[in-house]
DNA sequence: TTGTCAAGACGATACGTCTCGCCTTCTTCT
DNA sequence: AGAAGAAGGCGAGACGTATCGTCTTGACAA
């Protein structure tokens, strides 16, 4: 038996039409920016989209789906993710931290960002696959240059990098995620600072 | 004028039916545990209380605003909310997060509870409703803990406890989110350990 | 008398499946 | 090589179902 569901035919993806499939990502992305997760439809993906209904459900499991498809960045290599490594520390973390401080607060990206956020909770799968594809790459990076501190003595080398890295992004997160607080460049410095501190040799 | 839209004549609270309430509470707990906040409807509550879809629509907006109102305390006074205070902050700060990360597990509670935080990603009021009558008051308590940790001199007295705290439960709520680690005891207490290490005076 | 209640009818909307020609691409036959 | 199928994705939209939020009815309680 080849497919888990002898019904199920899989689609010919070397047939599919690419302009298509563009013009259904770049219609997600619109919609959901004009009036946000709840109210984008397939209907109106494909009517925006000038394509048959069909032609999404051939090809995405669900909204979430596509509008996860329509975030990927597309001819990245994942492996090209790399962090800054001047020796400092500090500052590249500051450095990279200012920069997720940025990305969560860039307008065009913030609906269709909390909405696959908010769809992972409800739809596990989605989020291992957003993990997978995003997460993990980054938090790879991570690894890499806080073990490239630890050999420098900059952080103690029993810490669980993981635990590290968490640390360190963890609150950025829960600001973005409660909006408690302003999301700035003084919160990602400040919680650089204690969290070096915290992980530093004693 | 009295009410935001003319139209729109508010419902004399004081005739309502706690029996219907606390019905409809109870069965949207019991729909969303069985099958997920997508497939929990309005007329799925109202058919399992045994109620009209019209006693759930004059009184919540949405069905989150049911789920949210289901998830709070009763009679639990806000004010209440204290955390331990023995004198060692270590000790008591893994106490409350070994507490949150058991809530965290509770299997009874994850379902509504990653509802909620998923729908306050696209719903900015509930999140907000959210944060002033659940978060805020726990985010209160651990204020004064923190305070009473620096008057002891345990933490140092240069550092803003809302920093603070965000830096002792993002990286559980983020790990809680991506569902990328197993989230422990053993994880708390290394959680709290770093993070003082960071917060106490050099 | 007034207003909530349970029950459910109602039109609107979106769901996911399907059917229909159209068109492109690949295979086969002369 | 060129013509004639064969296969399958494509746009369009009809279809039955599910749920939406509103509205109506009659019972009941304050």
């Amino acid at each position: 038996m080849v497919n888990k569901t002898p019904a199920a035919k899989a689609p010919d993806a070397t047939r599919r039409n690419e302009r298509s499939r563009r013009a259904i990502l770049d219609a997600a992305l619109e919609i959901v920016g004009e009036v946000g997760f709840s109210k984008l439809t397939i209907e109106a993906i494909a009517a925006r989209a000038g394509v048959g209904k069909q032609t999404i459900y051939r090809w995405w499991p669900s909204k979430a789906a596509v509008l996860f498809e329509a975030c990927m960045p597309e001819g990245l290599d994942p492996l090209t993710v790399e962090l800054p490594d001047t020796g400092d520390i500090e500052a590249d973390l500051k450095t990279v931290l200012r920069g997720t401080v940025d990305e969560l607060r860039n307008p065009k990206l913030e609906a269709p960002t909390r909405a696959l956020s908010a769809e992972t909770q409800n739809d596990p799968e989605l989020g291992r696959q957003l993990t997978e594809r995003i997460l993990e790459p980054q938090l790879q990076a991570y690894v890499r240059r806080l073990r490239s501190a630890q050999e420098a003595g900059q952080i103690a080398a029993d810490i669980d990098v993981r635990i590290a890295i968490e640390l360190l992004v963890g609150p950025l997160f829960h600001r973005w995620h409660t909006r408690t607080l302003p999301l700035t460049h003084e919160y990602a410095d400040t919680v650089a600072e204690l969290a070096l501190r915290g992980l530093s040799p004693r």
